[in-house]
DNA sequence: TTGAAAGCGCTAACAG
DNA sequence: CTGTTAGCGCTTTCAA
């Protein structure tokens, strides 16, 4: 298919050689003036494109950088994504996405493969499913840059960029609190992630600021951070069937968010008046539910956009940079009726 | 960073040349049983990893394939990007996306960027603002493997991956005419896009068919597809301040949809009450919506699918398919109350 | 200022 | 059965 010119074919064609075209071509000091604009104006006649295939072979770097994620389809990631791309195109990188799923096997085979193709750098989001970050270690120790995001590998210390998710679930829990909500419970992704536990404490802080109990029979996990409908509905039936009801739930994680809402619906409880809801997601549509959804939301695009900035970065510097650089935003609480009385 | 193991660091450690290295890890029958196990077993015991990069340089290929789409943050095409990656991952393919955001200079940008990296085929759903679409005949000419997916370049004898458009906007709409509703207006993305057309046609049709007529100032387009939300306020302030008001609209695009409703409720109608509402979308939060809304929904993850499939066929096959394969499938109308008369 | 040659990792035609 | 060699496209010493 389509064969593009090559600077043999230049070389060729104007009666020099490959390595005189090559130095035109890159502006070389060391090639005459008259040379260098017979190359450059043939270049753009035939329309050249250096070969990145090529270029990667001789500098042993692919200018790609691989993302792992869980899914794409996921409004927190997939703005995220947004972010990621507008930054690597404009430093003229490319952007290889692999997704998860929530395996920890299909993570560890994603960045094997990213890996085996020589990407420059690895943007990683873990999955739900994941607690040996032993090789992320050794990756990194090995010197392979890495920009984790939104679900941070612990123990490591590699650039990270994330939200404060203590402050995020506090002030959630706290508006409930404040709303007049009382017996208020906690479904979460799995705790192997540090962002559910952290998610957890602004919980349990926001509790007992306001003199509330927690009480274990109220804290749900869905180990797969809700990619499974069922996960969510059973967490739900055994939190709404015990003898004592929750009169509020915040969900901290997207998926589990949106799945949230019809399940109870279906179950027959309305919202607020039976069960308040709050809930982690990036959903552009929240205000259109019913009724509208009170949602934190994190600033996904400029995440994805910092991170890539960060790992352009590390991949750049010639000397690996020794101080990782940990960036937090701050999250937004956007307050609609679902999370008021009514 | 980080160096792998090359063919000739085994060649070198077993004592080796670096051809006999490489047929046994091809399993070439012109070796050694011997040898063979020895390569292998080394081999595996470093962990070797063919180089990726100079494979593609010696077969030139790349093993990758390009994707162009408006938006990742889509609903529509985060499915449809699903579906594209679960085939190309398992055909040992990589996935290369790039976005549009709606602009036909950065499609071709990014086209040209995916040709100069040498991805093996194009997978292509077209910007809001093409409509030249001479770049994609020409590379089709020569020889690139290209499958368009929902929006069709025409005039182009390439693989095409659909849905029956025309029956989709036709069933949504008559299925207003059937509730009780008569005044139905139409708001779109571009009518360059064929698919909007179709749609267009599928409505046309179905006043038609229940004796209504087509009033022109019904019909509104978004010429950026729904991308910018002014642009759909303005299309519903002017529908919506006719002295004859429409009773129903359908939107027939994933952003416009999710965009028309809570712009109405803003506008301070009701929905179906003041207008009915329905709209081709693949959110999956469709039915928490208020009023749950009634979606025209694309099978977009087996569109994906079959896109990839069909160009990952397209690039293997030795001679280039003349035949162009064509599939469109159906969608599915899910009726829900912002279609029905309250 | 330009050219020849080597090398990035791999495969394959050609010898032996 | 195995080794030598050339070449994919490009950059970069080293010579001239």
């Amino acid at each position: 298919m389509f064969k593009s010119y090559t600077i043999k074919d230049i070389a060729k064609a104007l009666g020099l050689s490959t390595s005189t075209v090559s130095r035109a071509l890159n502006g070389s000091y060391e090639i005459g003036a008259e040379t260098k604009k017979l190359v450059l104006e043939y270049a753009e006649k035939v329309n050249y494109r250096p070969n990145p295939i090529a270029l990667s072979l001789k500098e042993q770097r692919s200018r790609s950088i691989g993302v792992v994620v869980c899914e794409v389809a996921n409004n927190y990631f997939s703005q995220a994504i947004n972010g990621i791309e507008s930054i690597a195109y404009s430093s003229g990188y490319h952007v290889i996405i692999t997704q998860t799923h929530e395996s920890a096997a299909r993570e560890a085979a994603n960045v094997q493969h990213l890996l085996s193709r020589h990407v420059d750098g690895l943007l990683i989001a873990l999955s739900a499913e994941t607690t040996d970050t032993s090789e992320f270690k050794f990756l990194h120790s090995k010197g392979v840059p890495i920009v984790f995001f939104d679900r941070i590998a612990e123990g490591i210390d590699t650039h990270r960029i994330t939200v404060n998710n203590f402050k995020a679930a506090f002030e959630a829990t706290e508006q409930l609190i404040i709303a007049g909500f009382s017996k208020i419970a906690n479904i979460s992704s799995t705790p192997n992630l540090l962002n559910t536990r952290e998610r957890f404490e602004g919980y349990r802080a926001a509790l007992q600021k306001h003199g509330l109990t927690l009480l274990p029979e109220f804290v749900k996990y869905c180990y797969q951070g809700g990619m499974v409908v069922g996960e969510v509905e059973h967490a739900l039936q055994e939190l709404m069937s015990l003898p004592e009801k929750p009169d509020a739930i915040i969900a901290t994680n997207d998926r589990i968010t949106t799945t949230c809402l019809p399940i109870l619906k279906k179950m027959g409880f309305s919202i607020p008046s039976d069960v308040a809801l709050t809930g982690f997601t990036n959903s552009e549509v929240a205000e259109s539910f019913a009724p509208p959804l009170t949602v934190v939301r994190q600033p996904a695009f400029m995440m994805g956009q910092l991170a890539t900035e960060t790992l352009i970065k590390a991949i750049e510097s010639k000397h690996p940079l020794y101080e990782s650089i940990s960036q937090q935003f701050d999250t937004q609480l956007i307050i609609r009726d679902s999370s008021l009385k009514s």
